[in-house]
DNA sequence: GCCCATCGTCGAACCGGTTCGCCAATCGCG
DNA sequence: CGCGATTGGCGAACCGGTTCGACGATGGGC
C-alpha cells in the first residue's frame, strides 16, 4: 500500500511538501502540486485512517449506541439510525455502531480509546446511565430523547406533552368524551422511557381540562401479547369512542384487532397513533398519527454534534434542548363518534 | 488522556516494558508487572485505537456495508445487521457502518484508508458491484447473499433452490394443485437479486416435476401498493388454494388482504412465507414460513471473516461458500385444500 | 545595488503505540 | 567456581501521517 512517503519519492521532493500539496495549508507551486497528485493517482494513494488521526487527533467518525432492548419495537429504531448515518455520510464523517446490550462499555471504549469525535445516543432514558460517562468523555455528544438533566450534551426530543394533549383536544373537537390511551408498557417507564408518561401526563391534563374522560394503560410492545391486551382493553372500555395509541408494537398489531372484532375506525372507533410516515407505510397501518420524525431527529443530532466537533460552536456556547413539534398526519381513521 | 508513556514514568519503568507487561508478549517480573496495572488503574489508561492501529495495522473494526434500497423492506435488512453486530462484539471487534446507497465508494474508503480489518458485504446481488473492488482490496470479505463469481471472498446463504422445492412439495403433499408464488418486485431481480429467482425456478421445476401447476408472479415490495396487487393475483387465480410469499412487503400486508376478502388461512387458503421468526413475531404474522435464518446469517460471515483476519484459517486455505439449509417453521397456516 | 518580504521547500519532531536487538543480572549445572 | 542459558528490562526504530521552524531563492521598493 503507497504511502505519502512514496508519493513524495515518486514527485521527486520531501513528505512535507507532499502532505502540504495535498492539504493546501501553504502556498506550493503548480508545478510541484501537479507532480505530486499525478504520483497520487498513478500509486492510488489513500492516506492511512489511523495515521492521521494520531496526527491530528481527528478521526471523522461518529459513534452511535443504539440499544435494542427487548421490550423495544426494533424497526422503529432502524428510522433514527439511518437519520444519524445519512446525515453524517453527507458531513463527511462515518458511523461507529454499537447495539450493546450494556450501552456503558461501548461508550467508553469509544471515547477512552479515542475512536470517534462525538456520540449519539438514542433512546436516552430519564436517569440513563450512560449519560455520567458520556459527560466525562473528551468527545462531545448529542441525545435522541430527553433525560432529566441536561448538562453538558446537546439534547432532541419530539415534543410529547404537545403530542399528548394534540391527540386529545383534536378527538375532543371532533365530539368525543371517552377516551383510551395505549402507552409503552409498564417497565418501559420504570426504565425511564420519560416520554410514555410526558405524553400520558399531558393527555391526562388535557382531558380535565376539557372534562372529558380519558383510561389511561399500557400494553405490551411484543407480539403476540399486546394483540390479547389490546382485545381486554377494548373489553373494558366499552364507552370508549376514541383509542390514542403510544405504542409502535400495538399500532402494528391494531389492524389484526380491529377486523377480528368487527370494529372499523373511524366508524366504530377513532384512533390516532404515534409514529412516522415511514413506519405508517411500513406496516400499512390507515390511522392518523403523531409524526414522529426520527429522521429529523437524527439529523438535528448529528448537524449540532458536528458543529460542536469542528468548533463552529463556540468553545463555551451552551447546550442546546431542542423539541421537534409534533404534528398530525391525517390518514381518514378519525370522525365524530358513533351515536352511543 | 493518558498515554503509555505516563503509565511507564508512574510505574518507573520504560515505555516498551509497560507495554510488554500489558501485552504479555515478554517475560516481566510480577513486581514490574503490579506496578505497572496501578498505573494503569491510578491514571484510567486506555490505548490509543489509532496509535494501535498504525503500529500494528490491526485496527479491530469491521466494516459492514448495508444498502436500503427503496425496493427492499427495511425491518428485513434490520436482522442481518444485528446478528452481524452482536457476533463482531462477542469476538472484539466494532462495526463501522454504511448505509450509503453507493456501497462501493464506502467500500473503498473503509478499505483504501485502511479502517477496517475486514468487510461484510449484506444482499449481496448477482453481478454486485461492489465485488471487484472488496476482491481488490487487502482486506478479506465475506458476504450475505450468493454472487455469480464468489472467488476471493467467502460467502453465505440460505439455499433458496431447496426453499422453493420444500414449499412446493409441503403443499404438494397436503394435496394442493394449483398454486401462486409471490416473489420480490422484477426490478430486484434484474437489479442481480438472484435469490428470486433462484427459488422461484426451483419452485416451478418441483411443480412441474409434481405435475401442479404454479403461477409465478411479482409483487411490489412497498405499500399501499403491494396490497392492491395481492388483491389483483388473487381475483386472477381463483382456483389456487396455495400462496407462496418470497417476499416479506407482500407477507406484512397478507393479514390486511385476507381478512378484506373474509378469507382465513389455513381453512380458504394454505399460506407458505419466507422470513425469520422474528418477522413473524414482529408482524404478528400467523403463516408457517421457510425461517429465513438472518442472524445465523450474519453469525457465520463474521466467524468465517474474523477466522481469516486473525490468519486463523491458513493463508490459502480455499474459500467457502455455505448455504443454509431451509426449514419450515409451522404455523398451522397450511392444511389440505378446500373442496373444490 | 541593497535590504527586506514573500514564496516554496525541506528537515525534523511529534502523535502513541509495538517490537526488535541488546545487555546485565540471575540461575542451573557440571 | 566458571560457563552458558534464561530472565527481565531498556533504548531505539518504526508505523504513516501533520506541522513547525528554518532557509535559500526570488521579487519589489527605494
Amino acid at each position: 500500500m503507497a504511502t505519502i512517503g512514496d508519493v513524495a519519492r515518486v514527485a521527486g521532493v520531501s513528505r512535507s511538501t507532499a502532505s502540504y500539496a495535498l492539504s493546501g495549508k501553504r502556498a506550493i507551486s503548480a508545478a510541484v502540486r501537479r507532480r505530486v497528485e499525478d504520483a497520487v493517482r498513478e500509486l492510488g494513494y489513500t492516506p492511512n485512517a489511523g495515521a492521521r488521526a494520531l496526527a491530528t487527533s481527528q478521526t471523522m467518525v461518529i459513534g452511535l449506541l443504539a440499544q435494542f432492548l427487548e421490550d423495544e419495537f426494533a424497526p422503529a429504531m432502524l428510522q433514527y439510525m439511518l437519520g444519524v448515518s445519512d446525515t453524517a455520510r453527507e458531513l463527511g464523517y462515518d458511523i461507529l455502531l454499537s447495539t450493546e446490550a450494556d450501552g456503558r462499555n461501548a461508550l467508553r471504549r469509544m471515547t477512552d480509546s479515542r475512536m470517534v469525535d462525538g456520540i449519539v445516543l438514542l433512546n436516552v432514558a430519564e436517569h440513563d446511565d450512560r449519560l455520567p460517562i458520556l459527560r466525562a468523555a473528551p468527545q462531545p455528544g448529542a441525545l435522541v430523547g430527553l433525560p432529566a438533566d441536561c448538562t453538558g450534551v446537546d439534547v432532541f426530543d419530539l415534543d410529547f406533552e404537545d403530542a399528548g394533549r394534540l391527540m386529545v383536544d383534536h378527538l375532543h373537537r371532533l365530539g368525543h368524551r371517552e377516551l383510551v390511551l395505549v402507552s409503552q408498557p409498564e417497565h418501559v417507564v420504570e426504565r425511564g422511557g420519560a416520554y410514555v408518561w410526558r405524553l400520558q401526563n399531558a393527555a391526562i391534563e388535557a382531558a380535565r381540562v376539557r372534562g372529558i374522560s380519558l383510561h389511561a394503560t399500557f400494553a405490551s410492545s411484543s407480539q403476540p401479547d399486546v394483540a390479547r391486551e389490546l382485545g381486554a382493553l377494548l373489553d373494558a372500555h366499552p364507552q370508549a369512542t376514541g383509542l390514542l395509541v403510544n405504542n409502535e408494537a400495538a399500532a402494528a398489531a391494531l389492524p389484526t384487532v380491529l377486523h377480528a372484532r368487527g370494529l372499523t375506525a373511524p366508524a366504530d372507533l377513532s384512533v390516532v397513533g404515534r409514529y412516522s410516515d415511514e413506519f405508517a407505510r411500513t406496516f400499512s397501518l390507515p390511522y392518523s398519527s403523531i409524526e414522529s420524525a426520527p429522521d429529523r431527529l437524527g439529523r438535528m443530532a448529528v448537524r449540532e454534534l458536528v458543529r460542536r466537533i469542528e468548533g463552529q460552536a463556540g468553545p463555551d456556547e451552551p447546550h442546546v434542548v431542542r423539541f421537534v413539534s409534533p404534528e398530525l398526519v391525517d390518514r381518514g381513521s378519525t370522525a365524530a363518534p358513533r351515536e352511543g
